[in-house]
DNA sequence: TTGTAGGCGTTATCAC
DNA sequence: GTGATAACGCCTACAA
């Protein structure tokens, strides 16, 4: 076992100063050609890499961007990350993922944790919980020691900072708009509880496409969906009771769990009834019927965060404050869950 | 924006030294109690909180371990990942991700930069080009270094460190019995090439499972996918080509194309053809008919290789080097995409 | 051309 | 009971 290298040793080994070391690997043209040479030879053959750690302590920087994500299991922060590195190691930094599990207190000791040194700025979207206990304290802390943060999807408004987000709202009236387009007008709504701010925004946006197509809202087909856990005996109860001839899901889960209800009612897919699902996944790819989806693109929302979050940490001195809130379109994905004009 | 307190400045604040500060904070003895207080109380007022990267430069040990995965997408990994991160935080460790996206560069310039002191040790999966390329000197030179390196999943027979495993010919076994107990001779196999470890064990189980049953093996009724990207395609031209009465699939999206194919020919699930996917994911559970799946128990397999690590890097001195191998082992889950017997 | 000294934030050791 | 010093590994003015 030979433990690494460093400076001191390479020094030590070839009789000259750690400093001339340093100066040597670094290219220095105070130090001689020769000695360069042999010291960058010697640090070759051996292996040497600078510790990260220490460079971190002396820059003050990690050159590392901390993500906080609230799960993982959905396709959608999957490719968020993807987006993410993509960008950040281009622009030299490097990647750490931790995940809150929708917990507030998990949530909050990762960003500690990650704060202390280890993380230049962080992207994230909150949990869950935090959504619901609108304790933001963490951000704020963050924040206020000049760390920049960058969040998206599930965003809290009252956060100054850069937000990446999608045209909630706009893509859900996209999504209805086809289903009002494809003859469908007894549309339920399959939803979460309006503390989570994309479910409220896509709530809001089938209301008004209801609304500016002269249909209008029933309040009983719309179900707030609770326990994701126990999502699919919700559904199907909700769905056998109703009589719909569509179904808007606020994710794909949601809506596959539409479709097996509506198959088990005896009825069709989209003949009977059409499907449209949010978040374009696996799930909604290799479903049966494929479900037509509204796409999130989330690499490009984690390129555009990554990107926000690195011109911050190297923009030379914070100028004014002006954070940005990025929206990126969303678009719909056609597939055999709803029906052709 | 006030910036993170430091030890120095609270001892320039209350006009006492460093260490008189640091001691007090640690609740040291030495220092008097109305001292300790006076110093607590600041520190607590202003949050103060101990810079990690100095204390891992100090201790030469980060309380971190890392994790390298080829992919996020698959419910698999996500449910490793959760099973690390919860034996890892009860033993005082935290947990990095970073993604390989299963290529070999990506791979090696990741572990790189965690092993210069960010990590005190791994658990990884190698990425597909790794295996197929058979370059393991990353791994090789990490353990080298001393720092402890658990594989699991996608492992690497000739390097010697920890592993956990999941009984991969096992498993593959017990889903190809269940389809001959119920009935079926004609079983197809979709699988990956070669190089992937864990292709090649389930591969090796379906043989011995068809052997020990008397039934010859055809060789035509085996698909090795390449190009997991155009899978779909490549299933359905196979299926549709090949007289079956059922289909093992080493994975689960496999097993879902295996599904449409059969239906897109006109046949029933399971009444004609039978099918049964590798790993219980969202997608077995989600789909209809819902997939009967191996499921290889992630969060076991987390749990499992983070005590293994953990107990490593606490081990006082390395005694004889007797790495495990740990096997976890698979279940069937029977749903309806199985006859009953 | 090379080396010395100081500092990043922390703690352990030893001196006062 | 308190403080100065050295060290973890690295870099950079400044001195020699």
């Amino acid at each position: 076992m030979r433990p690494k290298l460093t400076l001191k040793q390479i020094a030590r080994e070839l009789d000259v100063s750690v400093s001339t070391v340093s100066k040597a690997l670094r290219d220095s043209v105070e130090i001689s050609q020769e000695t360069r040479q042999k010291i960058k030879a010697f640090a070759k053959l051996y292996n040497y890499k600078p510790n990260n750690i220490a460079l971190s302590l002396k820059n003050r920087k990690s050159k590392t961007i901390g993500i906080i994500l609230p799960e993982i299991v959905h396709d959608f922060f999957a490719t968020v990350i993807g987006g993410i590195e993509e960008v950040a190691n281009k622009r030299g930094y490097n990647a750490i993922i931790c995940l809150s599990n929708n917990s507030f207190d998990r949530e909050v000791m990762n960003m500690e944790m990650l704060a202390n040194g280890s993380t230049d700025g962080f992207i994230l979207s909150v949990a869950k919980e935090t959504q619901q206990k609108e304790d933001y304290h963490h951000l704020k802390e963050v924040i206020n020691q000049g760390m920049p943060v960058v969040l998206f999807d599930r965003i809290v408004e009252e956060i100054n900072c850069d937000k990446v987000i999608i045209d909630d709202a706009a893509g859900a009236k996209k999504a209805v708009q086809h289903l009002l387009d494809t003859g469908c007008r007894k549309i339920a709504l399959l939803t979460t509880v309006d503390y989570i701010s994309v479910g409220k925004l896509r709530t809001q946006g089938y209301r008004e496409a209801l609304e500016q197509n002269g249909v209008a809202v029933q309040e009983e087909l719309i179900l707030k969906i609770e326990d994701v856990d126990h999502s699919e005996e919700e559904i199907i109860d909700f769905i056998t009771s109703s009589d719909i001839d569509a179904v808007f899901a606020v994710n794909e889960q949601f809506g596959a769990s539409a479709v097996k209800a509506i198959l088990g009612k005896g009825l069709k897919v989209p003949e009977d009834v059409s499907v449209i699902g949010f978040s374009d996944g696996e799930l909604s790819k290799r479903f049966i019927p494929a479900l037509t989806s509204i796409n999130q693109h989330g690499a490009e929302i984690g390129a555009r965060a990554a990107e926000l979050l690195i011109d911050r940490l190297e923009q030379p001195l914070e100028k004014e404050e002006t954070y940005q809130t990025q929206i990126v379109e969303t678009s719909l994905v056609k597939r055999d869950s709803t029906r052709k004009k």
